[in-house]
DNA sequence: GTCTATAGTGAGATAGAC
DNA sequence: GTCTATCTCACTATAGAC
């Protein structure tokens, strides 16, 4: 029974991959653009070329179908910065390794910037309960304390300015996730498409000046410079 | 007829103000949290206490609170930044008060960042046609032209580093918006409200020193660093 | 200006033939 | 696995009394 759809899980072209996988284009493309809520199934279906009621068949719920492409694509990212910061290097290379990668895999898929600030700040969106909900939650989870742990071995090193790790965390994928995100406004004000090798190039370079020196060369005037985080250095997420 | 009501167009206290700016604060907090296609009048009403039928005597159309809500949000934005760069001082004195100011509205709002995540990344949810809607892009167009007059000048004038003022600006955005707009996350990683004045502080303080000195004080390696955006200089938003 | 009642539409989801 | 037909319900919006 069904000897050649096991064959082909990885779904070479014959249509344009199966079914699911379509599904899970399709529904990528949407939610990343629109969220969850103002998604209908049957345009999903639609842009899969399938029936609605078909889609039923491979994701019992519009939720499991949010939460598979939310696994998908969190999982891909992992995968990549895991793989970016284990390459080896000091602290400031993974970094630059670590963003530069970000980067490329939001430029490869054009619609994960818009997911990833989708699973960040909407609220409720990734309904707890379903399995694969809890795993997109932990695959952020990881993904960040991963993070997390690089910049705080550069600060104790002495290779980084020693400031609050996870404010620094937040703001860099505030810089890298965001620009990419604003489809729109983005594209109006930089007059091309954001995601050209020429724009992805400036992103890149833009965000290693802003790491690597800052934009401002005249002298800082002297300010109240906060280091730790105090609670959570006994959470869970320490890991 | 009705002295009382024309009276207090501010809405002191009463119940809690006119309907009107009831609605407008229960829609902008739902809105902020679940996007314009996920969130339902019935909530909006009765949060705002109000019979849903009541709603559309001052909103004729949902997509007319929408824009509401963004129009107030946003030129409240754009009033207070604008007078941070009108209080003077040099490019870096007033990047630093703009900075410093943007996170003070978010802060004192709460539901302003998921508002300009929305406007910023969501696809076609500020219907044109709607004179607000006109307004609010307008209004975040004027904001943004502001601030690129700013970058570039600061750039100009040699006291900021010589690179793409529209890349930049979307950078300083993301990371100052993005962090305030993470509600669930973003409170798992750092332990307590993100709107504290020790976490506000420390984003302040992260965002300063980014901007100053980066965060990499070891040497870094030379890299091509592109400057000019060419495409936009001739664009009608150089206004 | 606020309400109850209700129209009318489109959503998510199911039944069951093929 | 895919389809057509259908169920059910929540939603936006309207009508009209008070």
């Amino acid at each position: 029974m069904k000897t050649q759809s096991e064959l082909n899980q990885k779904s070479t072209d014959h249509t344009r991959g199966k079914s699911r996988d379509r599904l899970l284009d399709a529904a990528e493309a949407l939610f990343a653009r629109r969220g969850f809520g103002a998604v209908g199934l049957a345009e999903v279906a639609a842009q899969a070329e399938l029936g609605k009621a078909s889609l039923f068949h491979h994701f019992p719920t519009k939720a499991h179908l949010y939460c598979a492409v939310m696994v998908r694509a969190l999982s891909y990212l992992e995968v990549e910065l895991i793989r970016a910061l284990a390459e080896g290097g000091s602290p400031s290379e993974r970094l630059d390794r670590w963003i530069e990668t970000f980067i490329d895999v939001l430029a490869a898929h054009p619609a994960y910037a818009g997911l990833l600030l989708r699973v960040l700040a909407d609220e409720a969106e990734l309904p707890a309960g379903l399995p694969d909900g809890n795993e997109a939650t932990e695959t952020v989870r990881r993904t960040v304390t991963s993070a997390l742990r690089l910049l705080r071995e550069g600060m104790d090193g002495g290779e980084f300015a020693r400031m609050s790790a996870t404010h620094l965390l937040q703001s860099l994928i505030g810089a890298i996730v965001h620009p990419l995100a604003t489809g729109r406004f983005g594209e109006e004000w930089v007059g091309e498409s954001l995601l050209s090798n020429e724009q992805i190039a400036r992103r890149k370079s833009t965000l290693r000046r802003l790491v690597h020196a800052g934009i401002v060369t005249a002298p800082a005037h002297s300010d109240t410079l906060y280091t730790d985080d105090p609670v959570e250095g006994t959470k869970e997420i320490q890991s």
